[in-house]
DNA sequence: ATTGGGCGTTGCCGAAAACGCGACACGCGG
DNA sequence: CCGCGTGTCGCGTTTTCGGCAACGCCCAAT
């Protein structure tokens, strides 16, 4: 793409906001990234970049540059994208951006079944906090965002919005599991064990817990979702989690997993969204779809 | 402009059919433009044009590709006209398609009281028929349009649309000069001068009388507005346009206008607009606002 | 106050890409 | 059959680009 290389090198070196270190990036010489700057910004008529000391910082024109010239990258890709499609090839590249709960079972599981049909499709995962989400989209740093959060209206696109319960997570032999019905009051009887604030639940606990007199400190935070359900595998501990975020049975079986009575803990919403107006790339858009699907049939 | 010579080039090439006419145009060897073309169709993996023995010809993937590269072109002369607006130089560059009824009087007035606040500011004008708008449009052949058409939905997004009611032109001592409520049926008792077909208010006259008993051909048919006038301020003929094409008396003091009543036939509806969902460059965008606030202040 | 390290910038020169020229092969119409 | 116009390719020249090294600058640590 040899005429893409100038935008290549501009996003770069907004990117790492230093010409030196997105020349290295780019494994090119300080002068060469610093030439091809100079000749976009004389072109333009205008500086893009205030130089500091320290390095080169966005201009207020270059606030609108960068946008333009994410803009044409995010393009040219989807055009390969189709023309690519148009060809039966079959290929391209998705990028994703979630949050900490889809990791560790839903999107694997998607990922490696949209992967089965399409093995020359690869793809980038990111983890996302829910308030970053439009800017991530907006910028083209990923493709697609697939989020929980409140039920707040998102600053994107939604494609699809799906309700969350929360559950809780106890070991297999815990004196709760396999109980219905369970209350808030019943899981903070036992040690609590809960993710960092920032990740997928802990808002939703944190603002549950807040007018209630049973409200504790945890015994236990970690931003290691493995870590958790380890410790509460061997404890008696309770940890919790939205619903999709959860492990199945079949997929460890030392824990179990029950719902908590809606009136407790108000579920959050799952997000599957793309920037506004967007044209996705063609293997965007179908894994989008899948997705999509895959949420419909979860109820 | 260094990064966007290429797309200049299939630019020209699509509009052409030949790359020897392209070449010619951009004042390059022919060997030359071949050579962008064809590494541009490497680095996207396919042909963009089918070659035949008397020029090229897009392709499947050519229309995708050259719907991108328009795209592209005018992204960027949108940067480039917020850079300068940013620096307050105020210039930039705005092509307008319209129907012919506009060009006497109307949009030459505009452009003018335009150009007197923003003389760095050039302009193309292009006569379009109402059909052709949406395709002239999506081209990024023109930025903005005006044309006048029957009363259906338009294929671009409408910023204005304003009724225009029909009018008839006689010669200022014409025995009809001055009546109000006039009927249709009154002016064909004199001799008919009419626009040629495709040309603004002849349909909407076909359809008028196409199921009247009084219809007959035109004495005099003429793709040119200066001798429709001359013949009927010369002669007893009348001949009709759309309100906003008739000259007012201190345009052209040879000849009236008087409005028909809206019994005998539909007015046609003047459409104020641009490309789908497109972020105009700051010069078109500004004119595109002057336009519908002389057209709202019209009436 | 000095010094060192990071930064953006620039002159220089070899490498690479683009260009123009001319010639070729092919299809079409006279 | 030939002539015309088309896209295409090889070759020598011109232009552009990229790496190297050096410079000036600013800031922080000495």
């Amino acid at each position: 793409m040899k005429h893409l290389v100038t935008f290549r090198i501009i996003d770069a070196i907004a990117r790492t906001g230093s010409i030196r270190s997105a020349a290295e990036q780019l494994s090119q010489t300080p002068s060469a990234v610093q030439r091809r700057l100079q000749n976009y910004e004389t072109e333009l008529g205008h500086e893009i970049f205030e130089r500091t000391s320290k390095g080169v910082r966005l201009n207020a024109a270059g606030e609108m540059a960068i946008g333009h010239v994410r803009h044409m990258l995010a393009e040219t890709e989807q055009l390969n994208s189709r023309i690519a499609d148009l060809a039966g090839v079959r290929r391209g590249h998705v990028s994703v951006g979630c949050s900490q709960a889809l990791m560790p079972y839903f999107l694997p599981a998607e990922i490696a079944r949209y992967q089965d049909d399409h093995p020359e499709v690869s793809f980038d995962v990111e983890v996302i906090e829910h308030g970053q989400a439009g800017a991530a989209l907006e910028a083209f740093r990923v493709d697609i965002v697939l989020v929980v959060g409140e039920k707040a209206v998102p600053d994107y696109e939604v494609y699809l919005a799906a309700p969350q319960r929360v559950v809780a997570m106890m070991a297999r032999d815990h004196p709760l599991a396999g109980r219905s019905g369970l209350r808030l009051r019943d899981c903070y009887a036992y040690p609590i064990a809960l993710p960092k604030p920032g990740f997928s639940g802990r808002a939703l606990l944190d603002q549950a817990v807040s007018h209630k007199t049973f409200g504790k400190k945890p015994v236990l935070q970690s931003n290691s979702f493995e870590y958790l359900k380890a410790h509460v595998a061997a404890t008696d501990a309770i940890t919790f989690q939205v619903r999709i975020g959860a492990p199945a049975v079949e997929q460890d079986s030392r824990i179990v997993s029950c719902e908590i009575d809606g009136r407790d803990v108000a579920g959050g919403m799952l997000y599957l969204g793309q920037r506004r107006s967007r044209a996705l790339p063609v293997a965007a858009s179908r894994f989008l779809e899948q997705l999509a699907l895959a949420l419909a049939q979860l109820d």
